[in-house]
DNA sequence: CGTGATATTGAGAAGGCTCAACAAAGGTGG
DNA sequence: CCACCTTTGTTGAGCCTTCTCAATATCACG
């Protein structure tokens, strides 16, 4: 048995929406694991067992087609929840995979002690829903995105999002560290095409690279990319 | 004042989600519109007032890009709801459009009182939690399409959805009327290239048409087109 | 029978993808 | 510390899908 390393409730999605009295059953229900860098957490295709909230570290949540393509659909970092696709009706099986993109700590919940935790607790499920609705909406921005939005757009909008998700460190880069592949992937496109556009951005000054590192010089022109021109 | 036109309570998410004592307050608050044929209900930007459902009738959900480009998000008919997005935490505006694609009766419900709704009504809130569940799913299903899958299989996998939510007429067509502009709009790809993809399903005895209306011929081909190679 | 909307088809351009080659970097075992 | 090997970065060329634009045809309807 690890080490029962405690949540902080001021940052967990679940334990910062639960009320005091529950707390302690949470305590008691949750697990919580150390995962490697690369560590496949759940397949597309696993059997549902339960959710997962993410205590240290970064996770991708990502969707295969074919052999060797797939889209990250989000990231989930610290507090954040992920495998709650499955909430719905006809989920037995995970519809995403979610993979650690460094070492961190993640902690999971059985899926008949979270569904009590939503009976017993009405307030968190009001918060579950509102947080669903956001990422609802975010998530339909991303396919209009997709459709009509040139690589370029999409880049420019994968690292505004990067940079409003995880910050920036002391030296002013984007606080996480995605290989170029992954990068291509959350935009949707080939990793050479991000190789080249990023290229781009870089030629025109919008942003700036240390290795895998990247940072944000003109984010007013790299927030144009993201507009249509004739609104 | 218009007549009241009541929902039916077996096929409105609305009335079927809640509990009996609180329907009668629905009836008092809710408000039923007909609206016409191309009428538009609300539009990207405006502010948020309220929630709607539909009694009768099919809206489009889309999304705009530049002065002539849209997505079609989903499709909303008898007993859905729309306009939901903006429960999130942040949304003052609506983040999409939505408009009738024929004539029918919506009803609407002011945002305060479906956000009492939602405080009265735990079970509801869960039922709209699990709604959402599904939703992203789908739309996260649906953005990897739009990145990855030619737009053949888009136009394939749109009819093979618009099969499964509108059901067929009795001459075994898909029982709704669409522009082809739609179709393209719904597939994400243009109404030329839409037109010609339509054209290669006939061609190969897939699918068939009649004016408008189109109707499945070999679905087991047709929802090949939807997967990818090798898995 | 005209007029505007929708359908149909073609040619061409462009954006993005594939493939392939090579360079650089980063480990690993000797 | 070096040789080796694997992974990741970098670049070019060509192709293919899809979009764009434009021309004509057909339809709906007053």
């Amino acid at each position: 048995m690890k080490k029962n390393i405690q949540c902080d409730n001021n940052t967990c999605f679940l334990c910062k929406g639960c009320i005091k009295e529950w707390l302690p059953a949470i305590a008691a229900n949750k697990k919580n694991f150390a995962v490697k860098k690369g560590q496949v957490i759940f397949s597309e295709g696993d059997p549902v067992k339960g959710i997962y909230f993410v205590y240290e570290g970064n996770i991708k949540v990502h969707k295969k087609w074919g052999a060797d393509k797939e889209l990250i659909i989000r990231f989930a970092n610290k507090g954040a929840i992920f495998g709650h696709r499955v909430l719905g009706k006809h989920a037995t099986h995970y519809p995403i995979s979610a993979t650690a993109l460094e070492a961190g700590i993640i902690c999971f919940i059985d899926m008949d002690f979270f569904e009590a935790t939503l009976k017993v607790n009405p307030q968190f499920t009001y918060q579950l829903m509102l947080f669903f609705a956001d990422e609802l909406q975010e998530a339909e921005h991303k396919m209009r995105n997709l459709a009509h939005m040139p690589v370029k757009g999409r880049v420019a909008q994968a690292l505004i999002s990067l940079k409003e998700q995880f910050g920036l460190n002391p030296d002013g880069h984007i606080d996480v560290e995605l290989t170029r592949q992954d990068l291509a992937s959350y935009a949707g496109a080939t990793y050479e095409t991000v190789f080249r556009v990023v290229n781009e951005l870089l030629q025109e000054k919008l942003i700036s690279t240390n290795g895998k590192k990247i940072s944000i010089i003109n984010h007013d022109k790299l927030f144009l990319l993201t507009q249509d021109d004739e609104a």
